[in-house]
DNA sequence: GTATGTGAAGTAATTCACAGCT
DNA sequence: AGCTGTGAATTACTTCACATAC
């Protein structure tokens, strides 16, 4: 069993004027972050449905098993090209295979930890990543009593290396998990490393330039907001 | 040190047409979530501001504080009356107090975990809920190995004496953290025990009535998320 | 007949811009 | 002069509806 478990959530931030994401397709037009967190709900379906042996489904049907209209998948999946039949729906495995390729599921990313505290050492030994091709690759703490001991398979290396092993392991992802007051500290350095996308578990509010993809995880907002419709319901 | 950590994340799901929040304020006006979401993080920054002594101040400038502008600040704001004063700004006392009205944090709500796997275990001991006015109260599991375990200063009860026990400890919370196959099991139950709210960890589209709050949580989302946008971005 | 793909219409959220208050 | 509060304009997202393809 275990007996200290920590756990965080993640808010998708969404008036961040300093991140301008890039989501253009195709045909330069703007994608919703919306549909592609809908996109990977599709997919989802997509495999448990090959699973089960049905190789064909319309919008309508795939819709109706993730709460969407048919419309909205349509669309969603428009935005990305044409993969239905006329009269005759999706073809399973090949929209499968279109989504995976389009959402980067068939790459690995490597991802750094940044932070060796409860929150990042929960991250380090956290399983779900692999699933989700993402590959841990490397941690930093600043705290020289954390440097070098080992966490699940890696060694917590000073932050000072971080540039270093950042472009030495072809690093594309960089968690935050540190204290509030230096996250933009590190961000900054995640960024001059080349860093592409940012995952921040820190209730702070970054600055990153356009072409840095930034993901605010707060749990407090999420808690917060079920406060507030508690405090707000009608009692119907 | 902690060995053993897990850790979750909060995705708002958007598109659940089931859910329909009462927003309503003073004027019958819809208030987007995501302006809640919003006044929460100036709250947090006028704690902040209140801490260092300042009395006074902007929209501009607590936006500017909170990465948003200045007319964000004054809609969010205007959702819910009239708070500033012409020519000098707010007084940050005065919003403070109002906003804890507004968004529930002056009252403490009584939280009930479903599911006392790692997550649910996690939950329980989770020290932040109360910070945020959340008060886990409750524990259940259908796993008779676990009922009467303790974790933290609650014993875990069976599923079946859960409407009995959300009443009589007057929970207005429920958090699913089953297994995806039975969360629509539990979440019906705990609606028909009169709960408000629900937070679902469970990966599955639950389907709620109109008048209970619904918030879903998945991490592997938005994971994913990062892995489309390293798999798309442009490279400049 | 059936279901896609997509402009057009509709709905929602954000930003602009300014009249009016202090 | 400075800043709020708020309609109007803009931008973004979703739903409708239908011409088109099988």
């Amino acid at each position: 069993m275990l007996d200290n478990i920590l756990f965080f959530a993640i808010l998708v931030k969404k008036g961040t004027k300093s991140v301008k994401i890039v989501t253009d397709t195709m045909n330069n037009k703007k994608v919703p972050e919306s549909a592609i967190s809908r996109l990977f709900v599709y997919l989802r379906e997509l495999i448990e449905l090959a699973k089960v042996g049905i190789h064909n489904i319309s919008s309508a049907e795939l819709g109706e098993r993730v709460n969407q209209s048919d419309a909205q998948v349509r669309k969603d999946l428009g935005h990305f090209g044409q993969f239905g039949v006329s009269g005759a729906g999706y073809n399973i495995e090949e929209l499968k295979s279109a989504l995976e390729k389009i959402l980067g599921k068939d790459k690995a990313w490597n991802v750094a930890v940044v932070g060796a505290g409860h929150l990042g050492s929960a991250l380090l030994t956290y399983p779900g990543f692999e699933a989700h091709g993402l590959k841990v690759a490397a941690a930093f703490d600043s705290d020289a009593r954390k440097i070098g001991r080992e966490l699940g398979d890696i060694t917590i290396q000073p932050i000072d290396d971080m540039a270093k092993a950042i472009k030495a392991k072809n690093i594309s992802i960089g968690i935050i998990a540190v204290p509030a007051k230096i996250a933009q500290e590190v961000a900054d350095k995640l960024i001059s490393a080349g860093i592409g996308c940012i995952l921040n578990f820190a209730p702070a509010g970054l600055t990153v330039p356009e072409n840095v993809k930034l993901k605010d995880v707060d749990l407090s907002r999420e808690l917060e907001t079920l406060s507030y419709f508690l405090a707000n319901k009608k009692s119907v």
